[in-house]
RNA sequence: UGACCGAUGGUGUAACGGUAGCACAGAAGUUUUUGGUGCUUUUAGUUGAGGUUCGAAUCCUUGUCGGUCAACCA
């Protein structure tokens, strides 16, 4: 059954399981509460689940953890729906954890029959105070001995909305001196007059977390059930409700969250942005949400690489954002189709140039079959204004007078004369240039210290360039003294609104991804418009040079 | 000072009693019509102390450090 080794501690469980027929095939599920936008964790969670079932050959589930209504909602099953799909992962099944609600009931009301269950009239206060503390033994509740029939009656009563929120619960009677505070009597249902996004008003009883959880596991049979390392407590319980009920016996495993530096992975944090106006939305480039990401360009396949990459494991990690970077210029650097944008322009006329002159430039270097796309020589260009130096500087690539270089995929030209304004700043350079250069079929034998890209004054289009940088100053925000706010980048976002494109970028799309010659790599944004075209960045091309 | 989980280069991850390897990051070189890419080389590690063993990152004991748990959140 087992296809390759297993890589990680995981897939070594479900190959010993495989072998030892406990199973004919695995099933897996991913389980997000739909309250909030997946990011970079979920990606991992999600490969991990979709990924080990692929390679296994079993089937994985999304599940929607929705019981809690008062903080969900249709707006995040969507886009969760959208982003697990984007990342490029199919599921079997789309459940909610609200289908099972009539049967998690009757689930209950075998607890409270079997004496595993009771209603309690405690206070979120008084129930906290006789819990105990991680050293000391907690205390019975005085409703812990209701007969049956009482505790029966009681909870239908509950469902029945007879009892305000707060007023009752459902508690599973297990043990108040078990050193796993969870086990101390946990809360099974509560009170929620609250509409829920998928049942409306039918309950005001909804089941906590590890009333449903595990539960939804069993009736769904899913052979391993994948979480966190902060469930690792919630084990217990898990494994106790599912004896007590007798169910299909799902087993939870437990794996380190995938973190970024620079950043922070949890969703309220990441709500707290979005609601607090540091980002623009939940799909601001900078987030590290999946929707984010995609906005900035990183492509679903860098996601993924980086997974795989990070690994997994059992021990709290920060990833670096490196990683990442790496994985995104990666697959970037073969699939993008190159193109010029100047951001700064100089102008730079060429004076022994009376006409246009067409070119044809490959789209990717990496790519044999990309093909090329047009481009017109004019006697009057833009080029960088950093690209220009009046002052010779050692081992340069840059234009200066006296000298020559080549313009990407052009000519070479000879720069001869700067011309000045009134003040005294740089008006235009002039150059020549060398008709025999031309790319492709240089027979000029001119030496030169570089290579520029440049834009046609006349064709070029403006276009308008978002770069990024981290979210934070910190590596660790959710680390550090006081409000992880404090620490935000305040100059995460540059806008440059001066660039100039070659005119095939009216045609960008979505479906592209482009290479700024010598800036980066760039990626359509979501308000771009005819008018005015923007591009974000996704992220630069390595620079070995500014460093030194 | 309870229980549980964990500890391998700067970061992340392998090794399943038998040569500590890989990737990112860093450094050096090389190629280059992108200071990109590619290619070559390279720096750097087993949490401390004891034990078991011919042999320990791995097994045992113990210390240290880090994380988690006392939401009617998931």
């Amino acid at each position: 059954m087992e296809t390759d080794k297993a890589t990680n501690f995981i897939e070594e469980i479900i190959d010993a399981d495989l072998k030892a027929g406990k199973y004919k095939s695995i099933i897996t599920r991913f389980p997000p509460e739909p309250n909030g936008y997946l990011h970079m964790g979920h990606a991992a969670s999600i490969c991990l689940n979709f990924g080990v079932a692929q390679k296994y050959g079993g089937t994985t589930n999304l599940r929607f953890d929705d019981t809690n209504p008062v903080t969900e909602d249709t707006e995040y099953v969507d886009s969760i729906m959208a982003d697990v799909k984007w990342l490029g992962f199919n599921w079997a099944n789309v459940f909610y954890a609200s289908d099972y609600f009539e049967q998690l009931y009757v689930f209950a009301v075998q607890l409270i029959q079997q004496g595993d269950a009771y209603v309690c009239d405690l206070t979120a206060d008084e129930i906290a105070a006789q819990k105990g503390t991680p050293t000391e033994a907690g205390t019975h509740s005085p409703y812990r001995d209701r007969s049956v029939a009482e505790n029966l009656a009681l909870f239908e009563a509950m469902r029945d909305g007879k009892y305000k929120e707060g007023e009752k619960t459902l508690r599973a009677k297990i043990d108040m001196s078990s050193s796993n505070m969870l086990m101390r009597d946990p809360l099974l249902y509560r009170i929620k007059f609250a509409h829920h996004h998928r049942t409306g008003d039918k309950w005001c009883i909804y089941p906590m977390y590890d009333f449903a959880h595990g539960q939804s596991d069993s009736i769904e049979k899913i052979t391993h059930s994948i979480c966190t390392l902060e469930f690792i407590p919630h084990r217990e319980v898990y494994d106790w409700l599912i004896e007590k009920l007798g169910i299909y016996p799902s087993k939870q495993y437990e794996f380190a969250r995938v973190n970024v530096n620079y950043t922070v992975m949890s969703k309220r944090k990441l709500l707290q942005l979005v609601n607090e106006n540091h980002v623009t939305g939940w799909d601001d480039p900078r987030m590290p949400t999946i929707s984010g990401m995609r906005r900035r360009g990183i492509t679903a396949n860098a996601i993924r690489t980086f997974c795989e990459k990070a690994g997994i494991a059992k021990r709290e990690k920060v990833n670096e954002f490196s990683l990442l970077e790496f994985c995104v210029r990666e697959e970037l650097n073969k699939i993008a189709l190159r193109r010029m944008v100047v951001f700064q322009p100089l102008k730079v006329v060429i004076t022994n140039l009376d006409k246009e002159i067409e070119l044809n430039i490959e789209n990717n270097p990496e790519d044999e079959n990309g093909g090329t796309r047009q481009l017109m020589f004019t006697n009057e260009i833009y080029i960088e204004q950093e690209d220009f130096v009046e002052v010779a500087q050692k081992k340069i690539f840059k234009m200066e007078v006296g000298q020559a270089i080549r313009l990407k995929g052009a000519f070479i030209v000879q720069c001869n004369e700067v011309i000045r304004n009134a003040d005294h700043s740089i008006a235009e350079i002039h150059c020549t240039y060398y008709a025999n250069s031309q790319s492709g079929q240089d027979t000029s034998g001119v030496k030169v210290q570089g290579t520029l890209h440049w834009v046609s004054s006349k064709y070029a289009i403006p276009v308008e360039i978002r770069e990024y940088d981290r979210l934070f100053k910190v590596e660790n925000p959710a680390d550090e003294e006081g409000d992880f706010k404090d620490y935000i980048n305040e100059n995460s976002l540059n806008i440059v609104n001066t660039a100039l494109a070659e005119p095939s970028l009216k045609e960008a799309t979505l479906t592209h991804h482009f290479q700024f010659l010598r800036k980066g790599y760039f990626y359509l944004d979501k308000e771009s418009n005819p008018s005015t075209i923007i591009f974000n960045k996704t992220v630069g091309l390595k620079d070995n040079w500014s460093k030194k």
